[in-house]
DNA sequence: ATGGGCCTTCCAGCAACTGGAAGGTCAAGG
DNA sequence: CCTTGACCTTCCAGTTGCTGGAAGGCCCAT
């Protein structure tokens, strides 16, 4: 399978497959004419990356899942750890996220933005009572 | 006003000020023997920098910002779109997150955990039920 | 044989810094 | 007076995860 294919059957980009060999996190075999040739295995990894991508896994840690994955005698426990580390740091990156909506959302209620240049946004950057 | 007490004095490191000069959000004078000079108003400025880039504003949101806040005309309206937009982007990535959230925590919840084998997580990102 | 649509490699760049090397300056202490 | 150490300077490289583009090779149909 060359890598238009399977880009479309992993819905990535050709160009993220080739990056994704590049730092060895597939490993497709090559025909006679130099060109990648992508067996169902890999697909299923290239599958398996996009998802853990998606789920907002950095690459780093989908090349340990992979490896977890591949792993046949891997003990679950060392992927749920994993999992919940990420969990938390997505907590911590909604928690941030909300605080800042709060902030910035009561800003924009205070700015009457109309015509006039005062503006309590602009103010409040620049004197620091609400951030 | 040497650029370590200028980082001390708006939060900012001296590297990310320096970075600042170079990408020209900051303009401070130069002594005799080279080393940078900050006015109370490249302080002023550097502290807003550091207000709005911890709000979520990018950089160039950033020269933006400053920009209107320097113009002594300008209508506050502007200002309110910027961050009525930002506000949108903020919304959509608590939005995101929170999706992410409650698929990656079903799957840890599912998990066992245990030394066993097999894992829903993994299993999950290879068949693609629940990402 | 020629056109197009693939494929290959390599180089550059995005955001927003951060780290480090190599060297200049300045104030204090011996 | 000299050294030490803290500061400052510039420049180059690396980070994360790709993405775009150029230059060139391959393959299939007309």
């Amino acid at each position: 399978m060359n890598i238009g294919e399977a880009a479309a059957a992993s819905g990535l980009p050709a160009k993220t497959i080739r990056y994704y060999e590049d730092i060895a996190l597939v490993r497709p075999a090559r025909s006679e004419n130099g060109y990648r040739d992508f067996a169902e295995s890999d697909v299923h990894k290239l599958v398996f990356l996009a998802r853990a991508r998606s789920l907002g896994f950095t690459v780093e840690e989908c090349r340990h899942l992979l490896s977890l994955y591949e792993d046949r005698s891997r003990a679950s426990a060392d992927v749920k750890a994993m999992a919940r580390d990420h969990l938390a740091r997505i907590d911590r990156k909604i928690a941030d996220l909300e605080g800042l909506r709060a902030t910035l959302g009561g800003l924009v209620e205070r700015c009457h933005g109309d015509g006039r240049p005062d503006c309590p946004i602009l103010d409040t950057l620049a004197e620091g009572q609400g951030a």
